[in-house]
DNA sequence: TGTACATCAGTGAACGCGCGTTCACTGATGTAC
DNA sequence: TGTACATCAGTGAACGCGCGTTCACTGATGTAC
């Protein structure tokens, strides 16, 4: 049955949501449309009258949890999240580059690009809090910080020991320094 | 038709071979049972008779892939191969966590297993040769450059600029100093 | 404001396809004499 | 060393299943009068 136009735009952002979630928990290729529109309380039958096929929601919804935070933490205390035990137990809503990284490197041009426009405002962001005389040491401590902190979720995640695990967290928290 | 001890042994070597390939260029979903039997240059009906699953062979397929390199490199040297775009472009012969660590967190517990002992043999191997007086400290300056440079190739590899991608690699091999 | 009808979001059955896995069969290997 | 036969690795057809996607149909929405 037909439904309402604000119908329709609220079962649009329940199922880029719920793809959103569900791809960082099973990721891409373990979560099928049906899941999908399940989770979002609708039949897969109307998938295709939101999108064109599930590569293009795999853009969509990558870009939507890409966006930037509502609020805004100081680098310290982003890092200090990030790297918490928290963070890597909850893929659902965690980091798209730890949870889908290596999948998304086989991705469409356009998740690769909207992961990229993503990447490039965390650069920007950290080189703003970075340690360094130069604009140039700013990035570049930016990048190693940002490209340290991807390895040690996934890899945190990754190991079957708690203390291992941990360690990773931890020393590569410790390692960091902000202006 | 029945086949030699020999030949026995040299199949079941080439498909850990080819798989272990595939799986790191195109994903563990990505390839077949047939796509791997294919590469090794037999039909998919023999794949059963040498493992008991496609997931056994992917953490068999990762032990290989993990196996200590047969010649050592000095750490700075490896870390410019590691984070070299020849590497971030070889995937098939590339780095398991870069290539496939975001799968594999998913994956069954001997996948897990094996990576996790690689993963403790990498950071022991980084420890020794890095800065500081403490064991404590190398332990911790092994894993945050270990996590740097899984992370600067996973993200290298995903982005879709080059300039930015070599900027990744560059940036974090100049933040790391060894012994 | 009330009524008649065109629109179209959602449903659920159905499609074709490729996957992991099984199996009856084939024919070379390797063993027993 | 030569022959007869049991073994078993490899083949390719077939299996059931879940997937992404399509489509005829339904019935609530929203518009025209």
């Amino acid at each position: 049955m037909k439904v309402s136009k604000e119908q329709v735009a609220k079962h649009r952002a329940q199922i880029v949501a719920a793809a959103g979630r569900l791809f960082r928990q099973r990721g891409f290729d373990g979560v099928s449309v049906a899941d999908i529109m399940k989770e979002a309380g609708l039949t897969h039958g109307a998938f295709y009258g939101y999108f064109a096929s599930k590569e293009a929601l795999m853009a969509e919804a990558a870009a939507q949890a890409l966006a930037p935070a509502s609020k805004y933490l100081p680098a310290e205390q982003y890092a200090d999240n990030y790297l918490s035990t928290r963070h890597r137990d909850n893929r659902a809503d965690g980091c798209m580059f730890a949870g889908l990284g290596s999948e998304a490197v086989r991705g469409s041009d356009d998740l690769r690009h909207a992961m990229t426009e993503a990447l490039r405002r965390q650069i920007d962001r950290f080189a703003a809090e970075s340690k360094g005389r130069t604009e140039k040491e700013r990035r570049r401590a930016a990048v190693a910080t940002w490209s340290s902190m991807v390895g040690a979720v996934l890899l945190a995640r990754l190991v079957d020991d708690e203390s291992l695990s941990k360690e990773i967290l931890a020393g590569t928290r410790a390692s960091l320094s902000f202006d």
